[in-house]
DNA sequence: GCCGTCATGTGACCGCAGTCACAGAATACC
DNA sequence: GGTATTCTGTGACTGCGGTCACATGACGGC
């Protein structure tokens, strides 16, 4: 058994007063009552910072809710070269192409902070989609999400170049947080190089090659807890140029 | 209007005395009846080889079965530049993500030869989905498919050069049609070298320096009417190995 | 058959970005 | 505060593979 985390109790839970799948957006439609039901059918664990929840070549086929933390989808190669698919926040959830299709694990998650999870088995899973169809249609929804961004991804890795798509990254992140009437948004806290390297498939050396060269045209600055995009719409324009060619 | 296609109307169709949804796997489970109650929310039309079914950026909604033909999923760089994303037969359906989440389309679908498709307005899919779950079972697994295969090609993309992309190309066609005993397998017909090329997102030229290559090592063979690889398993063993390091 | 069109083969060139190496900065940990 | 570790910056080198150019080959149409 890989996976070691503390057995969290029920009752701690309720302790705290909370109702812990209220957080999970795919249960967002679901009354009180439904909550109750649903959460009987979940083991909670809490992993820690680096841990791994789910090993892409283990055979579990569980789906899991992130109640509190934060988690990433990564691939590994076996060189160790570690591809980031996604991050997830509290009140998402992940597992569910192995717990419907039974096939192994597609890609390794594990926690970027202490993070808490409900788990369920797979036949639980798929007999609560039948069950309630508006959380059904909000797993396809989640499906074309992913696909949408997938697809983006590997536009992204056919046609740009790895310093353009470093700036196709800033400026997805700089969108998630909104731009202000200055043309500026502050990304926070600081993304670490090497993360932004492993979200588009390049190194670090050359995300801070770019992010320097990005910084004498002024388009971005690197403060004390932020790093600002001063131009978005000046970085808008060298992702589409590229885009173009 | 941009799709032209000529209205086919039912009624030719039941000339030819086939039940066309009958194909589509999607609909597989569902009765005679179902399938008549079905085809009533579709409208029929053909498109001759290379038409476009789907242009990405035209804002329809509409879900399309293939009833008859084949299809290619592709995305265009604004210089032209094409990247194949999957091929359908006739028994498969697509349009399905700007049918479930109003998006734009995320593609675009291109007739690969004289193909018939039955389509249908994006209410009547979702409601189809509702009234019948095992439909809406079918249409996460076919999810899951396409989330797969994209990770395993992000994955490719970001860990494999060009040219072992292209032997990685090359045994999954292998696969797809089996290896004999002998290690042997018969791709047929000869696939096109640019369309290699815009599976694995590379050249035409380096495609064809790839096969070369191997056609010396007499890993593959070029033959009358089909590409042979005479050592499938030796091919693996170049994709796994260079997957490793 | 002949010709137009599409597909293939190959050389030359060269730029992007990955790799290695190391220095310096920042942050975390006790 | 000091030390360990993680993060950042940058130069030098190099090879993969994209691009261009052009020749040859295959094949369908009539």
């Amino acid at each position: 058994m890989k996976l070691q985390a503390g057995q969290v109790s029920g009752e701690l839970l309720s302790d705290q007063g909370v109702n812990p799948l209220g957080r999970v957006t795919l249960f967002e439609d679901i009354d009180a009552a439904g909550h109750a039901a649903i959460e009987k059918l979940c083991a909670f664990n809490r992993y820690a910072a680096g841990e791994q929840i789910i090993d892409r070549d283990s055979d579990s086929r569980d789906v899991f809710f992130v109640v509190e933390g934060r988690v990433r989808v990564v691939l590994y190669s076996l060189s160790g070269r570690e591809v980031t698919l996604d991050d997830l926040e509290a009140g998402n959830y992940f597992g569910q192409l192995a717990a419907l299709d039974g096939h192994p694990r597609s890609a390794s998650v594990m926690a970027l902070e202490s993070t808490l999870v409900a788990t369920m088995r797979p036949a639980h899973f798929t007999a609560m989609l039948t069950e309630h169809p508006t959380i059904a249609m909000k797993v396809m929804l989640e499906f074309t999400r992913i696909i949408r961004a997938s697809t983006d991804r590997i536009m992204d890795l056919s046609t740009l170049g790895a310093n353009n798509r470093v700036h196709a990254e800033l400026l997805r992140q700089a969108r998630m947080v909104g731009a202000d009437r200055n043309n500026t948004a502050r990304i926070t806290p600081i993304p670490v190089h090497s993360d932004i390297a492993s979200r588009v498939s390049t190194t670090r050396e050359t995300v801070a090659r770019v992010l320097n060269d990005l910084a004498r045209k002024k388009i971005v600055e690197r403060q004390k807890n932020a790093l600002v995009i001063l131009d978005v719409q000046r970085l808008e324009d060298m992702v589409e140029e590229v885009r173009g060619e």
